[in-house]
DNA sequence: GAATCACGCATTTTT
DNA sequence: TGCGTGATTC
């Protein structure tokens, strides 16, 4: 199909949004109002218009729609064209690439390192330590979030986020400067400082700032109700002086605000960009009738909130499915039956389920009862491959070859193996290095010590591998050799099938790289890049298989013909800590709206009478979502007479719907 | 440096 | 309840 005929298959709204190309606009984008289909057909018809691609920048969170972008727009504009040369990039993957060329200018070396969350948590710790701070109730995941916080919503005079009658209040004013004067030692930098240095290198280098500007005439932003005000200012900075700004969001999927998204930022766009043309999109393509209507009179108790209506003409559908378990047990065993019998009876492929839940705890019993019933399953979340201890000593071998600054780095893997390098002979080290204001590496080579020599010996020699830009894998497996890791592995394991499992994981963590790399070959910086953003541009998009487990957060942007979601209880939907933070009770409507609004063609909503919880049984109560539903579009299954559905003609033919769809 | 134990804590997560 | 951390001990 070509350009055109697309843009003749949209709808009024969706053609206005595609066809203003000039100025500020916000698309707000109801769930399942096709707004991918917008931004890309809006992208290819700009191109159309003779704009250069060079000339066009998408920005998105997420590598995943930064790819799918690139792949529905080169798909539209037909083979070989633009494709390479159309910047779709994710905020943090744009702000790394203007920061490698000019990491000079804000007193960076431009081999920096970027810190993942644990990378952070070791600095706060040795900072904590360093300044013999200690006290149980300062933990580090706590003060990185606030520290985060601060970076993102006040990074240049210092904002402290928090009341000066938190107890954390005075601990952040002393670790904060602190803290950003230590990664800026090691030439690092966190996912955070991208965005935030890059703001710094625009608003002290007007000049770096304006070649940008000159660059990206139009700029889209995706998934702006999740933009936080950082990233905000950026995009303000870009977008000067002209102003062919498109964002796209849906303030009432804005489930972030707890990291540092301001729905602000949608909510006052047009006082922000008074020209602001506002194109509401509320055509809903996914679900059927009494669904949205369930959706629509949720999140309508929401008061900041931009007014917009879900609709369909695809008919009311089966209704809202609400089952009230006895125990997580059985709600689980009823999950699980219920998907059998769909599944089996009326032959809807496992893939077409969903089950979602608050927190990625509560998918254990679900997993336990799909297996039982022999059900296949896909949990998505959880602890990623990354963090295995195994993958995470590799990578650090390779940030310090990268970055011999990087002093995390260097104390995780120092004596990893072990070489004679322990607490006494690291801190001796340490001490010296602080006393005579070197970088630790620097210590190590400078040492009487011969370990600590040797050790910087190997790093230095993989360092001139590495760069010579040779086989990555062979380099790899040669360091991982020389090192004897498999050994240490072994040594720290008792039982050796664990220590084998771990191995497996290193092996597999090289062919993991390989494909990182693609074709051609790539350099340890890039490589390293990759990996710490998460992007890898030659991952085949895999389906997933059986049935999906997955939070409520991870489920935005998906759909499924079949959802349930679960623990529609008082604490848990809405979550007890939610309800007294930022987003408050409104942002666990946003979430149970989002929820809702995945289901295509049948949800039900389970909640249980006792739910145990840290081990003892306690009574649940009903969530006050569920008393929001509007009756005419929900029905109660009884577990005991377990067969309204199979008597309601609308649910039959909704699953013959389903299945023509999937072929 | 390793093994053991007690204690405390317990959403959501991408980059 | 069950896991991960940190202290304690050998």
């Amino acid at each position: 199909m070509n350009l055109q005929d697309e843009i003749n298959q949209l709808n009024p709204m969706q053609k206005k949004a595609v066809l203003n190309t000039e100025g500020p606009m916000l698309v707000l984008a109801g769930a399942g109002s096709g707004k991918t289909r917008v931004i890309t057909v809006r992208t290819a018809h700009l191109l159309n218009l003779g704009t250069s691609p060079e000339n066009v920048l998408a920005v998105t969170f997420t590598n995943k729609s930064a790819q799918e972008m690139k792949r529905r727009v080169s798909s539209l504009l037909g083979r070989g064209n633009s494709k390479g040369r159309l910047m779709v990039s994710t905020f943090h993957s744009l702000c790394l690439s203007i920061l490698r060329h000019n990491a000079k200018h804000i007193g960076y070396k431009n081999n920096f390192s970027i810190f993942d969350t644990s990378d952070q948590l070791s600095v706060i710790r040795n900072i904590l330590s360093d300044i013999k701070f200690v006290d149980k109730n300062f933990k580090a995941d706590a003060i990185l979030e606030k520290i985060s916080l601060m970076k993102n919503t006040d990074p240049i005079n210092h904002k402290n986020p928090l009341s000066n009658h938190d107890p954390l209040y005075d601990v952040l004013e002393i670790l904060y400067p602190r803290y950003v004067e230590t990664t800026q030692t090691l030439n690092a930098m966190d996912f955070d400082d991208l965005i935030v240095n890059t703001i710094k290198l625009f608003k002290t280098n007007p000049d770096i700032l304006e070649k940008y500007c000159n660059k990206y005439r139009y700029i889209m932003v995706d998934e702006y109700q999740d933009t936080n005000t950082v990233q905000y200012q950026l995009i303000k900075q870009l977008a000067h002086p002209r102003e062919n700004l498109c964002v796209v969001g849906d303030d009432d999927q804005s489930v972030y605000a707890w990291r540092g998204a301001n729905p602000g930022n949608i909510l006052n766009f047009e006082r922000d960009y008074p020209d602001a043309v506002v194109i509401p999109l509320e055509q809903n393509y996914r679900s059927t009738g009494n669904i949205l209507t369930v959706a629509n009179t949720v999140i309508k108790n929401n008061k900041k909130r931009m007014e917009k209506t879900l609709w369909t003409d695809k008919g009311l559908g089966a209704k809202v499915y609400i089952m009230k378990a006895s125990d997580e047990v059985d709600e689980a065993q009823w999950t699980a039956q219920r998907i059998s019998t769909l599944a089996l009876e009326k032959t809807i492929p496992y893939e077409s389920f969903a089950i979602m839940y608050r927190a990625n705890i509560f998918s254990k019993l679900f997993e336990a009862e799909l297996r039982n019933l022999k059900i296949p399953y896909t949990v998505i979340g959880g602890t990623s491959y990354f963090d295995r201890k195994e993958i995470r000593d590799i990578i650090a071998y390779l940030k310090l070859i990268a970055n011999t600054d990087d002093a995390v780095s260097l104390l995780r893997i120092a004596n990893i193996p072990r070489r004679g390098l322990g607490n006494t002979t690291i801190n001796q080290l340490k001490e010296h290095a602080d006393a005579n204001n070197i970088q630790l590496f620097n210590a190590f080579e400078a040492s009487n010590n011969p370990h600590a020599v040797e050790f910087t010996e190997l790093i230095a020699h993989y360092r001139d591998i590495f760069s010579s830009g040779k086989d990555m894998r062979m380099a790899m497996a040669s360091l991982i050799k020389e090192i004897d890791y498999n050994e240490y592995i072994y040594s720290l394991y008792k039982s050796n099938t664990i220590a084998l499992k771990r191995i497996e994981n290193v092996t597999g963590f090289i062919d993991t790289i390989e494909r990182f790399c693609g074709d051609g070959t790539i350099l340890l910086p890039e490589l390293l890049e990759r990996l710490a953003l998460n992007d890898n541009p030659y991952e085949t998009k895999e389906e997933s298989v059986g049935v999906t487990l997955i939070s409520l957060h991870s489920a935005k942007g998906l759909e499924f013909p079949v959802v349930f979601i679960s623990g529609v209880e008082d604490g848990i939907i809405p979550h007890k800590k939610s309800v007294v933070v930022t987003g408050g009770i409104e942002e666990e409507r946003r979430l149970f709206y989002v929820g809702v609004t995945r289901a295509m063609n049948i949800l039900f909503l389970t909640y249980t009478s006792f739910r145990k919880k840290y081990g003892k049984s306690s009574p649940s109560f009903t969530s006050e979502f569920i008393n929001e539903l509007p009756k005419s579009a929900i029905m109660y299954v009884n577990r005991n007479e377990d067969n309204a559905m199979e008597d309601d003609q609308t649910v039959k033919a909704h699953m013959e719907r389903i299945r023509k769809i999937l072929g």
